[in-house]
DNA sequence: ACGTGATGACTCC
DNA sequence: TGGAGTCCCTCACG
C-alpha cells in the first residue's frame, strides 16, 4: 500500500513539473524545432540530454533565457513547498539508499509474505483514506479523489443521454434472452468455412461505442438482435444494439470504472448481468434488471483478468497486477467472500476449464500453469500441469470452449500455440505452433493482440494482426479458415476481438472506441 | 477545431 | 550491458 501511495504522488509531481503553461515539449524531431521563448524550459531540461552548445565558453542569449526560465520554475515550485513535501514523503515512504539494495530477492519475498492478507477498505467497512500533500493544488486533490468510483451500487445512468433518462425497455427484453439450451453439434469444417465466407462488415456494423481505446469487448448471447459491450481506457462501458435507433444509434454509455476496463463477460447463468473489472481495482456487475452496477470486489491494485469458476457464475477467479489470484464468491449479496493466493507477478490471463471448473490456467511469465482451486495455498501452489515452450512472455491462455482439451496461447515470441490438455498430466504436450505477428503498435496506445476461441466450436479461433491489418480465423491444426483483410469499412487494427456464442458474427474493437462487427 | 489511430520510451534485472 | 517487460505519458494528420 505504501508503494502505491508513493507512486501516485510521483505521478502528481511529474505532471506539476511539466505544467502549468509550458507543456512537456517535444522529445524529438529536431528538424521541426522552432525557437519559441515561451516554450523552451521543459525542452532543455529533459534528463541527460541538452541542446545547449558550449563551444565558445560564453552563454548565448538563448542559454541565458533558459537559465532564467529554470530559475523561475524553481521559484514557483519552491513557493508551493513542493520540494520540501517530496523530500518528506521520500523519507516517509522509501528505505534509505543503503537499505534499498536489500529489498530484493529473498528479502523482498519475505517482506511480502510478512504482510497481512490485504482486504479492501470497503470489505472492512472503513472509509477510504486519501493522502493529501501539504499545499496541494486543487487539481491534484481532484486527481486523487477521482481515482475510484464510490463503493456500493452505482445507478445505470447512461452518460450519453439526458439526466434521469430511463433505460430503454427493449434492452431488458433483449438481455433476458439467454444462451441456447443445447449446443449445436459443430459444423463440418467445410460448412464452417462457407459460413465465415458469408460474414461481412458494412457501414451499419461499425459504430463508435466508447470514447477511449477499447480494452475489452464481449457479445451478449441474444440472437434476435446483435448486442455488444465494450470497455475502454477511461473506465466507460458502452452497450450497442446493432440497428438500434435513438440517441447515438442505439449506443448506451456508462461509467462504472475510472480506469481501463481490462476484462468483461456476460454471465452465462444470468444474461442480464455483465461483469467487468478494471485497472482501478474494482470488479462490478452490471444488472440490467435492477439498473445498477453492483460492487462485487474491490482492491487497491489494478485488476487484469477474471473468469467464472462455477456454472451459476457466482464464483470468480480474478487476477490482479501483483500476480495474485482471488477466488471471489458473490453468492451472499453485499458480503463478498474472497481469498487471495500469490502467483507470479507477471500474471496476464486466467482461464477456467469449461467442464472441470476446479482447474484454471494462468499465463505466468513464460509458462502456463494449471492449478486446482481446491488446493490453493497462500504462496507457491504447485501446478497440476505445466505448458512449456514459450520463449517470451505470454499474453493470453484460454481453454477450448467445449471440452477444455485444448489450450490456446498467444506469446510475445510471435507464436500462437495449441497444447493438449486432455490428460492434464504434469506437462501438457504442445500440438501446434503458428507464426503470427502478435505485436501491436505501441502497446500503451493499443492493447496486445490475443488469439481467442470461437465459443461455438472446439477447434477454431480468431486473431487479428496489425501489420498487415487483418483478422484471421484458424483451425487448431494451423490451417487458415478465413482471412479478413484491410478494405472497405475495415482499415484499423482491431486490438480486441470476440466471437458471438451462437451466431456467425464476431466483433473487433480498435484504438478509438469503434466496434466493427463482421456478421452474416 | 476536432476526431482519429498508431511499431516508443522507459525501467528493471 | 542490453534485451525483456511494462504501460503512468502523445501527437501528426486529414
Amino acid at each position: 500500500m505504501e508503494t502505491r501511495r508513493t507512486k501516485r504522488v510521483t505521478v502528481a509531481v511529474q505532471s506539476l513539473e511539466m505544467s502549468p503553461a509550458e507543456g512537456p515539449g517535444r522529445r524529438s524531431a529536431p528538424k521541426r524545432y522552432r525557437y519559441s521563448p515561451e516554450k523552451t524550459h521543459a525542452k532543455t531540461q529533459k534528463k541527460g540530454k541538452t541542446t545547449t552548445r558550449s563551444d565558445h565558453g560564453g552563454l548565448s542569449p538563448y542559454e541565458l533565457e533558459r537559465l532564467e526560465n529554470i530559475r523561475q520554475n524553481q521559484a514557483f515550485l519552491s513557493s508551493i513547498n513542493l520540494f520540501q513535501a517530496t523530500e518528506e514523503l521520500k523519507q516517509l515512504t522509501q528505505p534509505k539508499a543503503s537499505q534499498r539494495r536489500l529489498l530484493s530477492g529473498r528479502v523482498k519475498a519475505a517482506a511480502k509474505e510478512a504482510l497481512p492478507a490485504r482486504k479492501s477498505l470497503r470489505l472492512q467497512n472503513k472509509e477510504p483514506n486519501t493522502l493529501i500533500l501539504p499545499g496541494e493544488p486543487e487539481g491534484l486533490l481532484y486527481m486523487q479523489t477521482s481515482l475510484k468510483k464510490p463503493p456500493g451500487p452505482l445507478p445505470m445512468d447512461p452518460i450519453n443521454m439526458d439526466e434521469g433518462s430511463k433505460l430503454p425497455s427493449s434492452l431488458l427484453e433483449l438481455c433476458s434472452e439467454g444462451y441456447p439450451e443445447e449446443r449445436k453439434v459443430d459444423l463440418d469444417l467445410k460448412d464452417y468455412r462457407s459460413a465465415l465466407k458469408n460474414m461481412r462488415i458494412t457501414e451499419d456494423t461499425v459504430a463508435k461505442v466508447v470514447k477511449g481505446h477499447i480494452y475489452s469487448a464481449s457479445f451478449h448471447p441474444c440472437t434476435s438482435s446483435l448486442l455488444v459491450a465494450a470497455g475502454d481506457k477511461l473506465g466507460n462501458v458502452g452497450l450497442w444494439k446493432l440497428g438500434g435507433e435513438g440517441v447515438d444509434d442505439g449506443v448506451l454509455l456508462f461509467e462504472p470504472h475510472t480506469r481501463p476496463v481490462s476484462c468483461m463477460a456476460f454471465s452465462r447463468a444470468h444474461p442480464t448481468q455483465l461483469l467487468s473489472c478494471s485497472y482501478d481495482g474494482s470488479l462490478r456487475c452490471m444488472d440490467v434488471e435492477k439498473a445498477v452496477f453492483h460492487d462485487v470486489y474491490d482492491i487497491e491494485d489494478g485488476l487484469r483478468t477474471f473468469d467464472f469458476m462455477s456454472r451459476d457464475c457466482s464464483t470468480l477467479v480474478v487476477g490482479n497486477w501483483l500476480g495474485e489470484v482471488a477466488i471471489v464468491d458473490r453468492r451472499t449479496p453485499g458480503n463478498t467472500h474472497e481469498s487471495l493466493h500469490s502467483l507470479d507477478k507477471t500474471l496476464r490471463c486466467v482461464s477456467v476449464h469449461p467442464l472441470q471448473k476446479q482447474y484454471f490456467a494462468v499465463a505466468e511469465r513464460r509458462t502456463v500453469n494449471i492449478y486446482d482451486s481446491r488446493c490453493l495455498k497462500n504462496s507457491k501452489t504447485p501446478a497440476v500441469s505445466q505448458l512449456h515452450g514459450h520463449s517470451l512472455s505470454i499474453s493470453s491462455a484460454y481453454f477450448s470452449p467445449c471440452t477444455g482439451n485444448r489450450l490456446l496461447t498467444t506469446c510475445m515470441d510471435e507464436m500462437i500455440r495449441i497444447y493438449d490438455t486432455s490428460s492434464m498430466t504434469e506437462k501438457s504436450p504442445l500440438l501446434t505452433s503458428i507464426r503470427h505477428n502478435t505485436h501491436t503498435a505501441r502497446p500503451t496506445k493499443l492493447t496486445k493482440l490475443s488469439a481467442v476461441w470461437d465459443p461455438k466450436r472446439e477447434d477454431c479461433f480468431v486473431v487479428s494482426s496489425s501489420r498487415p491489418r487483418s483478422v484471421q480465423v484458424f483451425h487448431q491444426s494451423g490451417q487458415l479458415q478465413r482471412h479478413f483483410v484491410d478494405g472497405e469499412n475495415f482499415n484499423t487494427v482491431l486490438s480486441v476481438a470476440a466471437f458471438h456464442p451462437s451466431r456467425n458474427a464476431f466483433v473487433g474493437g480498435n484504438g478509438s472506441g469503434r466496434l466493427q462487427v463482421f456478421s452474416d
